[in-house]
DNA sequence: TATTGTTATACTCTATAACTATA
DNA sequence: TATAGTTATAGAGTATAACAATA
């Protein structure tokens, strides 16, 4: 099922192909080494950062991470015994449980983010008008429509 | 211990620093999509890609990945089950093994990168320009010097 | 003594399948 | 009957500690 592609990469196309992989591979490292710096596993830090912005059905946030819902069970179970976390029954529907974020949760998060510093220092290095251009081609590269100016 | 930081991020650097996310989330689940078409785990797509360029001593497999030798033990176990790697003693060491991609582990990376669209892709849709632009942006992000011209 | 690779162990994340309680 | 969350199970990646062979 390999597509034949009639389409050969340039040079330059093949090399920021390398340079973007070698940005996420940085980019990746350095958060589990920031998740880690608060005993925290990636996953764990994932899902607390997620759910730092509202509370979560445990469905919602298996689809948010790519995962089967099974295993968030045990994520929330986690964080839950160390009490970032905690379980709240969902009013509309008894089925449902919604993962919320503890005061300690949400503080550890903050502190977590404080810790991301591979994304952000060397951008602050940019001009902003350099910023722009590569927000612009992000976007691009996500499919996202075009900044309205 | 969390630095306190006089400067305070601009909106635009926070929107970027978010695309940047995106594209990393994205980059690393159509990784593991493309692994897992060829009945591989991103770790052992890892591996293959790394020894394709040439043998390697398992504690030089373990640094590149950024994980504990005992571990590389196991991943190269299960590949050279599937005969796509294998070892090799090193003449110059006897303590030391090098593990080296087959004829077959070959052909899987080559297989394995024509899956790997999302990077080449959009960026395919970018005038020639504005890759340039693209790739000196994310090398500043590296700290890789700037293009020579 | 130091280094390389391995083994043994324990924990986390993962998918799959079966179960429960609701809807 | 369908859905949400859980449990049970097995495989893979991870770190730690201890070990054999070689340097």
């Amino acid at each position: 099922m390999a597509t034949t592609r009639s389409t050969r990469p340039d040079p330059l196309t093949l090399e920021v192909v390398e340079l973007i992989g070698a940005v996420v591979a940085r980019y990746y490292a350095e958060y589990e080494e920031a998740a880690a710096k608060h005993a925290l596993t990636g996953a764990q830090a994932r899902v607390l950062s997620l759910l730092s912005l509202e509370p979560l059905p445990m469905r919602r946030i298996a689809r948010s991470l790519k995962c089967e819902p099974s295993n968030v069970t045990g994520i929330i179970d986690r964080l839950e015994a160390r009490g970032l976390v905690e379980r709240r029954p969902d009013p509309n529907d008894r089925r449902v449980k919604l993962a919320a974020t503890t005061e300690e949760g949400r503080s550890t998060v903050s502190r977590l983010r404080e810790s991301l510093d591979f994304a952000r220092e060397p951008l602050a290095q940019l001009p902003a008008e350099e910023r722009a251009v590569l927000r612009d081609l992000l976007k691009r590269m996500l499919g996202v429509e075009p900044t309205p100016r």
